[in-house]
DNA sequence: CAATAGGTAACTATCATAGTTACATGAAGC
DNA sequence: GCTTCATGTAACTATGATAGTTACCTATTG
């Protein structure tokens, strides 16, 4: 895995739960299908958890589920439960009073990230994972691909 | 330092360079500026030379001087030069052959955060350094503050 | 030729994070 | 109740990126 490490396994162990038909999963069978440990899978989902996109349940025939619609969980929200931007923030050591060209670089450029990040905000709130899912089944289909129940591709 | 390094260095660097009238700053200079290695000043300086923003000249009298008016150098020129994009990549491990989980996920935020970086490429344009230096005048001109030759502040 | 200053390779230190091991907690089934 | 299964979590290791540092080269000026 290179980078977007954490919203990348969020993201695709997402897809893969809402393909299960709301069944849960266990950490060991979603870490199978995204080729990593399932230890990491318990992290990262274990902050979408908290953030109420999903649900877990322990002991005999538990695992991972969504809490909401998938209609209802937007890549805002994702994001929002991992505390990831996809923009650098640009944050300055706050240890060392800054000088004139310090302020001016934070505002001007911390400004234009501001922005930036709303306008980003703004249209991952208008992606779902119901989006996703519809996507990668047209994919399927047009490749005439059918997605195995657990599948062990790279990354 | 926290993150952004380099570019953070950059801009700082650019405005001292701008604001010190024409004449030529040794890495040391720039260095004592922003409390970090003559080395790490020449590594990233070196990617503005080669960007064509700086310019740099060796031996007696030496040092790093703006290849270009303050107002030809937008911040998008910077991050250019720099090969920063300030919007995370989402690159997925090419090595594995990837799944149609992984295609519809990066073509769709892929997609987006493309517009994006669009998006910020076309305000950092708008940006430059003399508007920076423009800035830093005012806050130092409200302030009271008189900016030294060579500062040794934080960062 | 000596002094100065950028160019660069090579090494070290730090930090973030993925991976891994180990164990505690809780829930289902016998 | 006990066993089994699965999450929750702490702790450690491995890896990679990057800042800092040392050392030495080349080029330019006096």
């Amino acid at each position: 895995m290179k980078r977007n490490g954490k919203l990348f396994v969020a993201l695709h162990a997402l897809v893969h739960l809402d393909r299960h038909g709301g069944r849960a999963m266990t950490s060991e069978a979603v870490a199978a299908c995204l080729s990593t440990h399932p230890v990491v899978v318990r992290r990262t989902l274990g902050e979408l958890r908290q953030g109420g996109i999903l649900q877990a349940t322990r002991g005999h025939g538990g695992g991972w589920s969504l809490a909401k619609p998938a209609d209802a969980i937007s890549l805002r929200d994702v994001c929002a439960a991992l505390g990831e931007s996809l923009v650098d923030p640009l944050q300055v050591d706050p240890e060392h009073p800054s000088c004139a060209v310090v302020g001016s670089l934070t505002d001007s450029l911390g400004g234009v990230l501001v922005e930036i990040q709303a306008l980003l905000d703004e249209r991952l709130g208008r992606i779902t994972l119901a989006d996703l899912s519809a996507d990668v089944t047209e994919r399927a289909g047009v490749a005439g691909y059918r997605l195995p129940e657990v599948t062990n591709h790279g990354l």
